[in-house]
DNA sequence: GAGTTTGAAACT
DNA sequence: CAGTTTCAAACTC
């Protein structure tokens, strides 16, 4: 899964939802329609809290409450994203995140599964294709091998992104194949496809069996997830081993414990169960969160006994977790298995779902409900992990650290993976898939909007334009980049908290500098404009005078100083003036400026005669 | 380029 | 919600 770039996030939003989107999944519902947890629709779904159950297109939260019909009938968006062939590899988008800011998760398939399955294969056609329960991406990697993505065995995979590991699967080398990624998905249900995303997209778009999960929040905020479908879209699938309903796992299962993990809480420390279900208007999904190698240790409790029922947001959407308190519950989070991912919704903070990957989702043959024990490693408010720290060295980014908070790393924070940029021990890469995932949800549990564009697009006009949260500026007046209302270059307004702010419409400071970075714009433009007009008075006049000089060797200083090229000079020396004069330079310090220029000038002309002495030397040889 | 200032987000 | 900590970027010299 991919986070969909700010500037594509900001593009997508309203847009995305079009119906285009869903005539694109196979599995939307003929109509057209998606299914929407509306309150009605919730009676009429048989959901249990223990069986999962994801239908196609499911709203985990009603769209009907979102501002807008056209997003309400939303649903697809196909995630996932990135088809990592030998030839294109899509490194932004790690993960996708729903126009409306929300986002998705998708699990992997065990690694072994996928390397068997390529050896299996042979060379299959250049599409993605689903031939039973395997998914064939023919695409050939640097090795030659194609790539083979293997659903689970039993069959459909809601999974949203696959990634395809060849036998390195766990080194950087292994391919990925994501399905669908916002940026990508994009040009399919909008119009404003880019060349580079028909490039992108040529690879993803056939993999239409999709199932989309839309978690949505209350007012627009909404998560959606895509699980491309295997065939059929079965409702249930999460409960019945061997049932459809399978997460597909990219990576390997074995890249979690083993090298990446820098001090390694984040894998081996999930050892308890913590059985969620998370409830759409339409759907409910309990999702018991262990590890697979756990499972087996977890005593299965009923799940009246020990869970309880969320509800959170007018939505139907509810959590049932172990009757503990939330804050309890949270940190357990974090401990889920790798790969997993939970989308919060909006503003609730506790509404959300996760999702599993099949390699656990397809072990657990009965949700073992049970409670949670505490982990180490991990904030008890917060469910961050603490003691993974990597020692700090150098400037960091530190890659792991900078999973942790993705404001210390604009790389993350924008959905992007580090590249070429100086993190030290980078994890916000493809070798780092698992641990890359669990930040992610780790920041969006902290953060619905962590991925969001702080500044709101401005829809009809720039008047909408403003900071989502506000800025809080305490001593920069708020006319520095230090305040990002500022650095926006949009005033603040009402839900700033900044004091002493001297970034409104009237303000006498702001005019002023606004002025003054007016002034000095034009200023560069004059300079510019001078300076070019001096340079091409200088090489015309050598085309003119080339003749002279091969003729006779005239006397430089006055074949090139001619009433032109003086003129030039002039106005040079003027501009240098004004700009002296308009930042109230002394008189001293304005001569010098003007004589310094007047330097640059004359190094101009002597710059040119020399060449052109030299041309006329090389002409006459 | 080194050092300082600043404010967002994390954390308590 | 308020105070503190941490960080990277903005800014200054
Ligand atoms: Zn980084
Ligand atoms: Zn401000
Ligand atoms: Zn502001
Ligand atoms: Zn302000």
């Amino acid at each position: 899964m991919d986070v969909v770039s700010p500037e594509l996030n900001s593009l997508l939003p309203d847009e995305i939802m079009d119906t285009e989107a869903i005539e694109d999944v196979p599995h939307s519902q003929a109509d057209g329609t998606t299914v929407q947890s509306e309150p009605s629709d919730d009676a009429s779904v048989p959901m249990e809290t223990d069986a999962p159950v994801v239908s196609e297109n499911v709203t985990l939260c009603s769209d009907a409450i979102l501002p807008k019909p056209a997003q309400a009938m939303t649903t697809s968006v196909v995630t996932g994203t990135s088809v990592t062939t030998s030839g294109l590899q899509k490194l932004t988008a790690p993960f996708t995140i729903s126009p409306a800011n929300r986002q998705i998760i998708l699990n992997k398939v065990a690694s072994s599964q996928a390397s068997e399955a390529a050896k299996a294969a042979g060379n299959p056609p250049q599409v993605i294709k689903q031939e039973g329960q395997k998914l064939l991406v023919t695409a050939i990697g640097k090795s030659g091998q194609p790539i083979v993505l293997q659903l689970p065995h039993t069959g459909s995979k809601p999974g949203v992104s696959q990634t395809a590991g060849d036998t390195k699967s766990q080194t950087p080398q292994f391919k990925v194949v994501t399905l669908g990624t916002r940026s990508e998905l994009k040009p399919v249900v909008g119009n404003q496809m880019t060349t580079l995303q028909t490039q992108q997209l040529k690879t993803v778009q056939n993999i239409k069996p999709l199932q989309s999960v839309a978690v949505g929040g209350v007012g627009g905020s909404q998560f959606k997830t895509i699980i491309p479908l295997a065939t059929q879209p079965n409702v249930q699938q999460i409960q019945v081993p061997g049932s459809r309903f399978h997460y597909v796992r990219l990576v390997t299962a074995t890249t979690a414990s083993s090298a990446g993990q820098p001090s390694g809480p984040s894998t081996s420390s999930i050892q308890t169960a913590k059985p969620m279900v998370v409830s759409t208007g339409a759907v409910r999904m309990s999702v018991p969160v262990v590890p697979a190698q756990t499972m087996k240790q977890v005593a299965p409790k009923p799940l009246t006994s020990g869970t309880q029922v969320v509800t959170t947001t007018q939505t139907q959407q509810r959590l049932i977790m172990p009757a503990t308190p939330l804050p309890q519950i949270q940190p357990n989070f974090t401990n889920l298995p790798p790969g997993t991912v939970l989308t919060p919704a909006p503003g609730g903070g506790n509404v959300g779902y996760a999702v599993v990957p099949a390699q656990y989702v397809t072990q657990i043959q009965q949700p073992p409900f049970v409670t949670l024990a505490s982990s180490s490693g991990f904030s008890a408010s917060t469910g961050i992990q603490t003691q993974a720290r990597l020692p700090l060295n150098g400037p960091n980014k530190f890659g792991f650290i900078c999973l942790l908070y993705c404001l210390y790393c604009d790389c993350f924070a924008n959905g992007e993976f580090c590249n070429n940029c100086n993190c030290n021990n980078c994890f916000n890469n493809l070798e780092h898939e698992t641990e890359r995932l669990k930040a992610i949800k780790t920041c969006l549990d902290r953060n619905p909007e962590a991925f969001k564009p702080k500044i709101g697009k401005g829809k009809e006009g720039e008047s909408d334009r403003r900071h989502s949260k506000g800025c809080n500026c305490k001593r920069s007046g708020c006319l520095k980049n230090y305040c990002e209302c500022y650095e926006a270059k949009i005033m603040c307004s009402s839900i700033c908290k900044c004091i002493g702010c001297k970034n409104f419409e009237e303000s006498p400071e702001r005019k002023t500098l606004m002025h003054l970075a007016d002034a000095a714009e034009v200023r560069v433009q004059q300079q510019t404009a001078a300076k070019t007009k001096l340079s091409s008075q200088i090489s015309d006049l050598l085309m003119r005078t080339t003749p002279v000089l091969s003729s006779g060797g005239g006397r430089l200083p006055y074949t090139f100083v001619t009433k032109e090229v003086l003129e030039a000079t002039c106005e040079c020396l003027l501009e240098q003036a004004k700009k002296a004069e308009q930042t109230h330079q002394p008189q001293t310090e304005a001569e010098r400026m003007i004589l310094e220029e007047f330097g640059h000038c004359l190094m101009r002309i002597i710059s040119s005669a020399g060449k052109a002495k030299a041309d006329c030397a090389s002409i006459n040889c």
